[in-house]
DNA sequence: TCCCTATATCACCGGCCGGTGATAAAAATA
DNA sequence: TATTTTTATCACCGGCCGGTGATATAGGGA
């Protein structure tokens, strides 16, 4: 007697997927494999390989289902008013909306302990979600003359995934605490003192 | 016939931490395991149980090895003259002290990606490190009232870490490209133009 | 009703992993 | 020389991995 599952494609490729993300955010890309998103969905593994083509493709199909998170997390009500205020909502934006995500957070540290094409797609997706939104919101807005407000910017978001990353791996980076919201209070305040007088007017 | 090596147990020790090194260095964290490291020290795996109590005591062996790195590394000159500069000499020290050592990289990819009692002992030293560095270097220059220094300064250092991780990695960040010299000159002209204007005097 | 296809499972393979007990052989000691 | 200690290797274990060929079975169409 073996039982067989509800026999309905869709819905056991959704289960997959599902379980695939709940392997990756419980336990990172070390431990993430066919066998163990086969264990946790409840299903045969020679299903992921059936109806993905195996891990990369069901990676895409994360991917897939992730395309669009910045831009919900990062919607913003009213226009900037100065290219400093559109960079300090950036910032903060992506701050809470990559403390917010797990599976993000275990994407970005696979990106970088373990890199692959496939895992590599991602992270240039979250890349262009982030320049997409920059493009969009900013309006007319311009950076000061002189300034190389990519390289600055870039500065600014890659602070802020190492210690959303270092956060969540260690609670500290360099010996200072990040985890009450105490801690966040003032690296986000940091973030906007650097932001405005970065981005100074006059 | 067995052919055993040089029998000399001090000059194995140190071939088998030179073995660690090697493959953490070129394979990373992943694959960096008993196996692996006896192979390539030309040794029995055995012996990494028998003189270091197994891959703990072996990495932190390495870690003994690469005290004092960040020290030497930031060796400086001249006193600083201003706050700002010497928090500018911290970033662009660390920066290419870091893009030098790609076993530092490593270590520090791996705290983010699989955190372990002993990584964080490493990562914990290279934080002591950066502060001891601050505390002597910095003589009686004190940062402009008002500001969180230690905030400021962890979020730069963290985008640099974050910088090089991600060009060692997949050569950009956010679809900036991080690999000719030229495109260090940009971070680093941003991490530069960060620090005075931030620690701008009056 | 019977058959056929889509769906799902099972059983098995080779390979690498961490870990350990027994053994060989060089070197020190007597 | 004979014995003990140190140094190093070997052979093996159970377990998990990715991957695949053969097999069962549910459900829809004839």
């Amino acid at each position: 007697m073996t039982e067989s599952r509800s026999r309905d494609r869709a819905r056991t490729e959704a289960s997959i997927v599902a379980a695939a993300r709940e392997v990756l955010a419980e336990d990172g890309f070390q431990g993430f494999g066919v066998n163990a998103v086969a264990r946790r969905a409840g299903c045969d593994k020679q299903l992921i390989y059936r109806y993905f083509g195996g891990l990369d493709g069901l990676v895409d199909a994360i991917g897939a289902d992730l395309a669009g998170w910045l831009e919900s997390s990062l919607a913003s009500e009213s226009p900037p008013a100065t290219y400093a205020e559109l960079v300090e909502r950036l910032i903060l934006g992506f701050l809470e909306a990559l403390r917010g995500n797990v599976l993000v957070q275990k994407i970005a540290a696979w990106e970088i302990a373990g890199p692959s094409p496939v895992v590599a797609r991602l992270t240039a997706a979250r890349g262009m979600a982030l320049g997409r939104w920059m493009a969009n919101t900013r309006g007319d807005l311009a950076p000061p003359p002189g300034l190389d407000a990519p390289a600055l910017n870039i500065f600014l978001i890659a602070a802020v995934q190492q210690l959303v990353l270092s956060s969540s791996a260690a609670g500290s980076f360099s010996g200072v605490p990040l985890q009450s919201e105490a801690d966040w209070e003032r690296v986000k305040a940091a973030a906007v003192l650097i932001a405005r007088r970065v981005y100074a007017e006059g």
